[in-house]
DNA sequence: CGGCAACTAGAACGGGTGTACTAATGGCAG
DNA sequence: CTGCCATTAGTACACCCGTTCTAGTTGCCG
């Protein structure tokens, strides 16, 4: 609950944008500081040692017999966790030897790597293969919004944009009062008490 | 703008979440169906043929020389993208050797393939390798967030929460005014002009 | 120690939000 | 054809939200 700072090293921008998902849902209030390639990581550690690494085994800059021993001499007090999508025993292994705190496969479902990046902060040593990742069931979350009507669907979109109901009013050319009303009816469809809820719940989904 | 209908296949939990992120920002208003094997795909597709798929290049039950065929053959009318991690000139021939609309590799930044997404689905050929992909340099987007004071950073993941000043009040043992003055501030600092609005810009991020 | 920033609390005001009604229209399935 | 649902519009009411004030208390940096 602290204010843990996290630096998360990826060079694939959507792997390293689901990534931060995950951190900060599983780490809510942590700081995520990201990079591309291996010496801004070590840049950012320079500016201020993180509680934990996050780090991609294939990125610019970074070698698995090298890089992973260094952050360890440099910032001992820092986890180390690897998060890769060659999930060979092999791999792991080696990754390991090299003295990371945790490895997890990019074939794991989202709980899975959330749960080993908690337990890696706590301390613990973990390691999610693929036979481990179990296949995350798709989520049928998107229901409740798989549900709405046209119009509501169309209401969502300008709640998620921040509009206010007389700006969603003149945007699609109704009345303020049957926003309302739409608005109203998707509250209660999403199970959800007010439209910055709404506003969550649709973000949630990718909205 | 339409309800344009879209199946999107990985196995890979993370990549199919980031990629439908960029679908419903690429596309706003389409509906977004998900698979992790190819069997799932048919079956979707029977349900109701889609405008778009888009489909990874190794995941349970495809087959790059039979599946796209099978695709452009059932359902003529809908356009085929291939997302890759894999985006060898070879690969990206085969793939559209057999058809396909567009190829994208998974290395490009999300900007691009929204970019590939939407020209496939205007009825365009796309092809955007490892070298178009161009480096997406990180996101200080962030920054926004990155500079709110701790406290700010604690009511902004109570909003997210969709929690109401009042329920925050007592969350945080604090009185409503006080915590109307740090979602005012919040707000300011977020340039946004509504609690929703201050949602979205979070979630946005990752919060 | 002096000043600055963060956090706290409250008053006052204008406007936004959400619910519960009534009511009318058009379309589509049975 | 009839009933149901989505959509539209309005009224009324209670409550919430966001801004702008003033003002007191920390804690930290120089």
């Amino acid at each position: 609950m602290a204010e843990t700072r996290i630096i998360l090293a990826d060079d694939h921008p959507i792997f390293r944008d689901g990534l931060r998902r995950l951190v900060l849902r599983a780490l809510p209030g942590s700081i995520v500081t990201e990079a591309d390639n291996f010496s801004r990581v070590v840049d950012l550690a320079n500016q201020d040692a993180p509680g934990l690494f996050v780090l991609d085994l294939h990125f610019p800059g970074f070698a698995l017999e090298k890089s992973i021993y260094a952050l360890r001499r440099d910032y001992p007090a820092s986890s180390i966790l690897v998060v890769s999508m060659d999930d060979e025993d092999e791999t792991i292994e080696r990754v390991m030897a090299q003295g990371a705190d945790g490895f997890v496969s990019k074939a794991a479902n989202p709980a899975t790597i959330g749960d080993a990046i908690a337990s890696v902060l706590e301390g613990d040593i973990v390691v999610v293969d693929a036979k481990a990742a179990a296949a995350s069931h798709i989520d049928t979350d998107g229901s409740d919004i798989a549900q709405l009507s046209p119009r509501q669907r169309q209401i969502l979109r300008q709640l998620v944009l921040g509009h206010s109901n007389k700006e969603i009013a003149r945007e699609l050319g109704i009345s303020p009062f049957t926003v309302r009303v739409h608005v109203s009816a998707l509250l209660k469809l999403l199970g959800v008490k007010s439209r910055s809820a709404a506003v969550a719940a649709a973000k949630d989904f990718g909205f």
